[in-house]
DNA sequence: GCTCAATTCAAACACATGTTTTATACTTCA
DNA sequence: TGAAGTATAAAACATGTGTTTGAATTGAGC
């Protein structure tokens, strides 16, 4: 009893033989990361989530030292299982610029409809956005980060312009915008166009319209400023954004 | 004392005499704007709105019944006293659609830095699309609605759609997603983009960029449908997205 | 089978927070 | 001035929730 007490006193709270793998533990978190990104931190009660998993309160201590180690575990592991690569992928394979922006915008929606599987970290980012927890900074750098500054080089590059130009930025968000909008304003969108379904064919139709909106100024913008005899007049002597 | 109990016990709690203007209830409702616009109405805490108004923690009870009661009365304040006249204003001014529109992603991009009026309500409304409550409907109703709405119209006019057009739906979404990432994807794009300061000038800049970005493929899109000779091959056959 | 550590469990604890009570000060009107 | 209703204050109350406790249970290794 002294060493269980002084080890359960200890934040890590790891056990000492992490074994195979423990299912209550796994179960835990696979329960926590579904209800966290439901209910965000906060909201989220301990004691909700362990009857979701059928364990008891003490099991959380026990196994992730407190509610934040839990939480901080649960982004962690989707954040590793979740489907980074096939967005890698979609930026990294060898098509013309404008087909992987496409591919890009497509995979991103995608990623909206399926509550399911584990990319909860886009839905817990909502939350992080409006009330912050130590795991932001985290979640902006893995997910936020390098899309991107994928998309950056990606738009950069169609345009004619630097990655870090604010031109280059701007239009980095423009994209994004039409894209975090359906992930974050969804029940803002129920209510302004509840007709709308979000099934998978129609996203498709939702990132086809994102992508064409989107290109339609970048490669216009192109043309404007890199072929010869482009109209220079839209865009003169622009100040800068960044400081 | 039996009259002031029933009083108190029954949910409304409005006082008799509603007298010119209470300086502890104008004040409760004030502070209570700022911090729920802060906070989200979960986390905010009646100690500290009480604190921060320098009121007792009674007050809220007695003025308002409860919790949810002061919330509800800050948000209604907030909607009332809101610059949507500024809105309506820009959307109906007889201008070509274009600089409507420019018009009307400037309003509402700026509405965005200053935190200081009491436009609290997109603030509010980010936290209510995370964890909603009863007020959601409300924020969507009387914000939402009429904005998209405007935009539906002013966007079908110039692509030469209804407004209930799936075309002109999505447009307006790409509008408002452009706008709507400033706002509630704050610390995101504070992470990703450190060197962007929402001054009022550079928010001019961000105004005029997402207007050109929308304009782009909106005018562009009359003229590929409108005009003989456009090409429609990009759009044919568009099967229907509600249902 | 026994031992010991790991794990689980029910219960209790500590604290934050919305709400209510009770008493007191204040205002108005006769 | 006195009375009645209004407003505020301090304290207590009720509940939800994160956390801890100490015992019971399990399971592997000898």
């Amino acid at each position: 009893m002294n060493t269980a007490l002084t080890r359960r006193t200890l934040k890590p709270a790891r056990r000492r033989r992490p074994s195979a793998s423990d299912p209550t533990r796994d179960k835990l978190l696979d329960v926590a990361g579904r209800i966290f990104a439901d209910r965000g931190y906060r909201s989220a009660t301990i004691r909700e989530i362990c009857v979701a998993a059928g364990a008891n309160v003490a099991a959380v201590n026990y196994h992730f030292g407190d509610k934040l180690g839990l939480y901080t575990e649960a982004v962690q592991t989707s954040l590793r299982a979740a489907e980074l690569e096939a967005m890698q992928n979609a930026l990294n394979q060898d098509a013309p610029a404008d087909i992987i922006l496409r591919a890009v915008i497509r995979v991103r929606l995608h990623s909206v409809c399926r509550q399911d599987r584990p990319d909860w970290y886009f839905r817990i980012l909502a939350h992080e956005l409006t009330e912050p927890t130590p795991a932001l900074r985290q979640l902006i750098n893995k997910v936020g980060r390098p899309i991107f500054q994928r998309m950056l080089e990606l738009i950069g590059g169609m345009i004619g312009l630097p990655a870090d130009d604010d031109k280059t930025r701007l239009c980095a968000v423009s994209v994004m915008g039409q894209i975090l909008v359906y992930i974050f304003a969804r029940p803002l969108l129920a209510g302004v166009w509840p007709e709308l379904k979000m099934t998978p064919e129609q996203i498709d139709l939702i990132a086809d319209h994102v992508g064409d909106f989107s290109l339609a100024y970048i490669q216009n913008f192109r043309s404007t400023t890199s072929t010869p005899g482009g109209n220079g007049t839209k865009r003169a002597a622009q100040p800068r954004l960044s400081k």
